[in-house]
DNA sequence: CTTTTGAAAGGACAGGTGTCCCTTTTATGA
DNA sequence: TCATAAAAGGGACACCTGTCCTTTCAAAAG
């Protein structure tokens, strides 16, 4: 609990009082556990300090889109508690997480009227609203091709290993960019034959960064 | 001046101090005019009391995608405050607009202390975050023609005159929803063969609005 | 009135993308 | 080890969408 709390100071610049640290917990979620589900209702809100996690926007038709990928400092909650509404997204945990999670009550009557800690959640909203902004545009602008290697390109500096990338699955990839399974197979198997990438099992390897760079138009996901 | 720190009142339920309504600045726009430019600095933040405009988000090509459609309440220059950046969309009035203007030293030295003025920043950017959110989700995984009824639907509430809608031009529809104007057409006339809609010069008449409404799949630019 | 300009409308064609389906490869468990 | 399931990979086809171009029409300018 007071490495838990230390964290938090490290991460976001902001020290919990004795009196506040009675009243977070701290919640650890494992490998691939779901942490939120569209529809629940949240109790709180939610600062994650170790691990990483997928946020995705479901649709009717089963199709989720990822809307991001997210590391430490990172919120959730912040919308389900001033927009007094449901969760609005699935988060899945891509490592073991951990979170200090604020109880509403806990907020509503001390943190609130801290500006340091509405200004911790201002600068996290607008960061966020920032990005899905770009996100939008891309996504309504953009070709799978372009939404595919900035996909390659952001996890190029990312999550390299030994020159191969190390990817989601296939399916998870599709969903990402908002298209097919089937597409992203056809898009990567031109770029085999044009020598700007390898596949070998699951993995990619990038021989050409240069070109992909260029077909992705400076467009990263992060 | 007396008027507009009223209306502001209340339309954010926020009542500013003698001292702080020295510091703001009320700022009108003129329909069609422009009220921010992306790659500008911003000074302050604006908070609409009245009229209406359009936030748009250009891309290197000349194309620009429709974001949203602003009535009061609404805030602009919140991302750029917070994420120390310029800005990030442009911003066209629709008609005639009225802004309270309050100058970045003003927050800084006194508003950020006031939990109640917080709130209304953080209220009005987790609601941004949400549409943001449905749209950028629809621009991924919803076709042209989706977009498009549901472009027809938010306006037919809006800005309805005898019967017809009062669109803006052809061209102009198609980079709003992130298309061309070919295609907008396209879709119009098949529209207007299955009798949805009738074209009159620039004009357009919803004829069945339950159809069109199906199409949109409940989706709406608001 | 004629000319010019710009927008609307749409034909033709090509390339992008989704759906359906089958084969191959890899992983998992009996 | 073999059987089974799950994921990768890709062929075929149809539909969606963009590009290019032509025609028509209406408004503005001369």
């Amino acid at each position: 609990m007071k490495t838990a709390v230390q964290q938090f100071k490290n991460i976001y610049q902001y020290s919990l009082s004795e009196k506040d640290q009675i009243a977070i917990q701290v919640l650890s979620f494992k490998k691939d556990e779901s942490i939120l589900t569209v529809g629940e209702k949240v109790k709180g809100i939610y600062f994650l300090i170790n691990g990483s996690y997928y946020v995705t926007s479901p649709e009717i038709n089963g199709k989720e889109l990822l809307l991001r990928r997210c590391t430490p400092p990172s919120i959730l909650g912040d919308i389900e508690i001033f927009q007094h509404c449901d969760i609005q997204s699935n988060c899945h945990a891509t490592e073991a997480c951990t979170f200090i999670f604020v109880p509403t009550e806990l907020y509503e009557q001390s943190l609130k009227k801290d500006p340091a800690f509405t200004e911790l959640l201002l600068k996290e909203l607008t960061f966020k609203l920032k990005t899905c902004t770009t996100l939008s545009r891309v996504n309504a602008l953009s070709s799978v091709s372009i939404k595919l290697a900035a996909y390659l390109c952001t996890t190029h500096t990312e999550n390299t290993y030994d020159g191969y990338l190390i990817v989601e699955n296939n399916h998870h990839i599709a969903n990402l960019i908002g298209t097919t399974n089937r597409h992203v197979n056809r898009v990567l198997k031109r770029w085999e034959d044009e020598k700007i990438i390898e596949r070998n099992n699951e993995k990619i390897k990038i021989l050409d960064f240069e070109r992909l760079s260029i077909v992705a138009e400076d467009i990263r996901y992060k």
